[in-house]
DNA sequence: CTAAAACCTGACGTTGACGTGAGAGGCAAA
DNA sequence: TTTGCCTCTCACGTCAACGTCAGGTTTTAG
């Protein structure tokens, strides 16, 4: 398929894709007349690039990892590399729970404030809460 | 306590406290001489906003949420959006799950292949693999 | 008193993952 | 052949969250 055709298919831009190639992260195969060719393959890669994008990786890193990733070639340094990522991306996940219980409460307590009315002021308030919205 | 105290409290530097306050995350009392003077509470707060940041929220996005986390002051339409951050957090948490699964049995994959010397190679790749390193 | 350390306000620099044209060529349908 | 969309390669623009440097004031330690 063309480069359009992967666009469509993956979700990313034309552009992105081209990015990822000139960063190493992405082959094609090249007609006659210089237009890219990807196998269907190259949407689930695609794909991946994403998640790992996602995951907070670089491109740098990705393309550090690939041959791992791709063909299961790996060194010990590299399999090392890949664990410390994983333990990163557990770290966040943590975090993230963390975060969102965080906002949940925040939400249950500001739901609870509205239906009673109250307003539960903090005495010193180290940010600009909007306390007088009559000007 | 002066900001210096309080970028070594919270491990994030002068500069982004100034810029914190000057996206109006951060209020700052000021001594006659102008130098910002925080209260304890400011600690907390700051490890919130790196929490928010962390979870992918802009600061405008953390300004327009702050009255309803600080004050418990919340609009049903502040909620919503609230509630909408919560989501996208799960979401993210989810993509995060699988990410870090999909690194997981890469790296056992790997790891059995590096033990048994074996190494699958894929057929047609659309990435530029290391396939021939003799060069 | 004085020197070092901490603080202040601008204001320009950085980085990564693209966006956005410009200008030129390629390809299937009518 | 012409039309219209797709693709190509530069190459500059963008945006957020700071980093960094300059030049000056304030606070603190000795």
């Amino acid at each position: 398929m063309r480069i359009g055709e992967l666009a469509a298919r993956t979700g990313v831009s034309v552009r992105a894709l081209r990015y990822y190639e000139e960063q190493g992260l992405l082959a094609a195969e090249r007609s006659p007349s210089g237009q890219r060719h990807y196998p269907d393959s190259a949407v689930d890669w695609v794909r991946l690039i994403q998640q790992l994008y996602a995951a907070g990786l670089s491109s740098k890193t990705i393309v550090e990892l690939m041959p791992c990733v791709v063909d299961g070639r790996a060194t010990p340094e590299l399999l090392a590399r890949l664990a410390t990522q994983r333990d990163d991306i557990d770290k966040q996940i943590a975090g993230l729970t963390d975060t969102r219980n965080r906002l949940d409460s925040v939400i249950t307590g500001a739901t609870t404030n509205m239906l009673t009315g109250q307003s539960c002021r903090a005495k010193d308030a180290p940010h600009p809460s909007a306390q007088d919205e009559r000007a």
